[in-house]
DNA sequence: CAATAAACTAAGCAGATGCTTAGTAATAAA
DNA sequence: TTTATTACTAAGCATCTGCTTAGTTTATTG
């Protein structure tokens, strides 16, 4: 006995998580976020409790969107090969009419640093720990590695595609896959 | 015939950098560097302009600050050796307290992106320009890398400090460690 | 239909932001 | 000592921030 939503939460939520993602958390503003999902404030407050409550949305919202290419990984049984065909997928990925906007959870992890709110923070650890499982299980696809080559050659990984994916922003397509190529050669 | 100022611009320009460093542009306000410097907003106003003045001052005052290790890279003489002894130097030089800052040039370029303004940028990109020719010196030391290898290798190890220089504000002195060692086995 | 419950609109809140300005204090030349 | 010039203090400006709330509209149930 009552009004029906004129919008649905995970419509309005993958506009939300574009323009975070274009923009980062702190200088996207409410009211951006009105405009942008197409729904007033206190649509937003009732569906999402704060503005907060809208980005940690927003960032499941991406992982699903990012599960394509996680996916693709997971399933992979090529090892190394696999983890550099990845690298592409991703840039693939981060891309949109040209413009590089790099990974949404690795951004936020650098914008907001350590003063970031512990609900938040608690989620791209989870985002990126996934993703070390994700190269480690890979590299163990490669014979003859020990445990220990193999936790160095992650640590390794996760310091490169965090390189590609924030230089995806500013570096061009050649500038990146001579990266990529180059951070390959000798896994 | 008129009174003196009470305070150094570049001592009070050495606690801005610090604050800039440690907490991105955004998120520094008028009121924090007020107290962080020691003196009024008039007196920042006065000397700087404005709050990009401030900022741009900072940058300035950085690279002075940066030019102990950068300096050693470009008088080093041992190619590929030397880059890598650089990466080590600006692990060191970007931690303090045992917290690691990242690059205050590079986490500004990952914070404003294409929103920075352009003559922020313009600054950015040339000390970033400066590194890259820094690199590519050092890779012509080593005898037989044609002109095309060096370049390539150049955005490698572009994208490689980038990466290093984020993940250090997240990942342990191991983590980074393998880093560091894995990325010059592809050189 | 009338009653009720939820969803909407739009105005408004307190606090923070970058920046300015009116008034006062200190300095050095005349 | 007077006067001109600069530096200081602190209050205040308009605008933006995240969030709330009073009042209205829409739908469902009895």
């Amino acid at each position: 006995m009552a009004r029906k939503k004129q919008y649905k939460e995970q419509e309005v939520l993958e506009k939300a998580m574009a323009l975070f993602w274009r923009n980062g958390y702190e200088s996207t503003s409410v009211r951006m976020l009105e405009k942008e999902m197409g729904i007033n404030q206190f649509s937003i407050y009732a569906s999402f409790g704060s503005k907060k409550g809208v980005f940690l949305e927003s960032i499941n919202t991406y992982k699903k969107k990012i599960h394509c290419i996680t996916d693709k990984l997971e399933k992979s049984q090529n090892g190394v090969a696999g983890i550099k065909q990845y690298f592409y997928n991703f840039l693939e990925f981060a891309n949109e009419n040209n413009v590089n906007k790099g990974c949404l959870v690795t951004n936020t992890v650098n914008e907001l640093g350590e003063n970031a709110d512990p609900t938040v923070m608690a989620e791209l650890v989870k985002f990126a720990s996934n993703i070390k499982h994700l190269f480690i299980n890979n590299l163990k696809q490669d014979s003859q590695k020990d445990t220990d080559t193999i936790e160095r050659q992650a640590n390794y990984l996760m310091t490169t595609i965090l390189g590609i994916s924030i230089a995806s922003k500013i570096f061009n397509k050649k500038q990146l896959e001579d990266a990529i190529e180059i951070a390959f050669k000798n896994l």
